[in-house]
DNA sequence: GTGGGATTAATTGTCTGACATTTATGTAGG
DNA sequence: CCTACATAAATGTCAGACAATTAATCCCAC
């Protein structure tokens, strides 16, 4: 970060190049959302290169949803209105390969996630509506079902807190929690959970729906706590 | 997660298809990083596509630095080590990309920094090190020259939190704030900052460099809330 | 025998031209 | 008015060629 190089766009491919300098132009405001680029065969006479050339910029672009294509006479490439739904999958994408690739240690994970899910409840102890509250108690129900597979439990887990961060109010804490909890799963899917450990977790998630309800997000702090020493003493067990 | 449809890969493009087919023997672990793919000839004979298209998957591919090619006689397209660095430029572009294209409002924007902030202080208090402090102190002398810019203010400001994250000494923690943090700064760079509001951010400043050195999370927590406050009369004027 | 330069082979990068497919639009006929 | 067909524009795919790069190999002079 601190050394940005000024100018070190040479030594690339062209399709690189290209794909670069469009995507200056989409994050420069010069191309906005629902635009269409040029055609391939405009675009690679403006660029001095193939339409074979145009054609791998582009795919570079699509593999990031900055552009769509779209076939046929009113068809082309649009710049891509950078959807919530866009970027949540992307970054869970990206903090799933970051973690399994890494093989980052569960500690390590579970330490983050709710190091992060902490720092959102008292935003949620604010903003939270009953359906927030209904959600949780019903993922807290299926919770109760001891036939659930550790899979099936830990999915539903997912969506509770995915319902606590929600509650926040806040898209775009709710879009960054989401993909880290996400990107974590896979690690937390290879938790076993003795019937004591589901026990515990499935209190102190009442308790959390009861503090959301009474709005005190204090008591929430304390509470994540609880639940981060329990994940983790399931985790080393 | 929950609607995890089996064969939905039809209607796609081939060049699509095959990246994700790719992309899956790398999620998967038959291809772990370092491997090298077979040749584009051979790709292309194996699933019966043109070279073109192939290379049309490949940069696909690259795009999201799931691999990355060499030319030559032992040349070829390679499985990324998916570093830290990788993921973070990734989620860093992702999250400016959210935030600015989809006029997300700068007291959301905050709102979420600051939240997920808050959640990493009481680990950075407890792991922090002495060059987590000297970091800090060398940003805060740098806000204290009033000949500074706005954005180099915002830039110091930037680097300081991003080395108090870094105490927290979990580096998916580092990565997701990190990320975050930058995807905001572009909207922080709009802020304008009157004398007194630079000197009432470095007295916080201050004061969470201390309770960092002693230690105490609660102090910081409180300290967040107090800067979080502020940086929104400042946004707000 | 050894060092160094030329050769060679493998691989990605690029270009060209063609054809297939999709899709909106215009047009003629009922 | 509505349908059917032709048309045009654009992306998707293919085949083959050549350029550029790089490591390994060969060969020859010393």
């Amino acid at each position: 970060m601190s050394d940005n190089l000024p100018k070190p766009e040479k030594q690339k491919d062209l399709s690189a190049a290209i794909a670069e300098r469009i995507r200056q132009d989409i994050l420069s405001g010069a191309l906005v959302a629902g635009d269409r680029l040029p055609s391939e065969s405009e675009l690679s006479e403006a660029h001095g290169v193939s339409r074979a050339t145009v054609r791998e910029a582009l795919k570079r672009l699509a593999a990031q949803s900055l552009i769509r294509t779209k076939r046929g006479a009113t068809g082309g490439a649009f710049v891509n209105q950078q959807s919530f739904e866009d970027a949540y999958a992307q970054m869970a994408s990206s903090a799933t390969l970051l973690i399994t690739l890494n093989n980052v240690d569960i500690t390590t994970a579970c330490e983050a996630r709710f190091a992060l899910e902490r720092g959102c409840v008292r935003l949620a102890a604010k903003h939270r509506r009953d359906h927030h509250l209904d959600k949780m108690r019903a993922e807290i129900a299926r919770q109760k079902d001891p036939e659930l597979s550790d899979e099936a439990f830990c999915a539903s887990d997912v969506a509770f807190h995915r319902a606590l961060v929600d509650a926040a109010g806040n898209p775009v804490l709710s879009w960054q929690l989401a993909a880290a909890v996400e990107g974590i799963e896979p690690l937390m899917n290879m938790l076993t959970y003795r019937q004591r450990d589901r026990d515990a977790v499935i209190s102190l998630h009442e308790a959390m729906v009861e503090a959301l309800e009474a709005r005190v997000g204090a008591r929430l702090e304390i509470l994540m706590d609880y639940l981060r020493d329990q994940t983790l003493r399931t985790a080393l067990d």
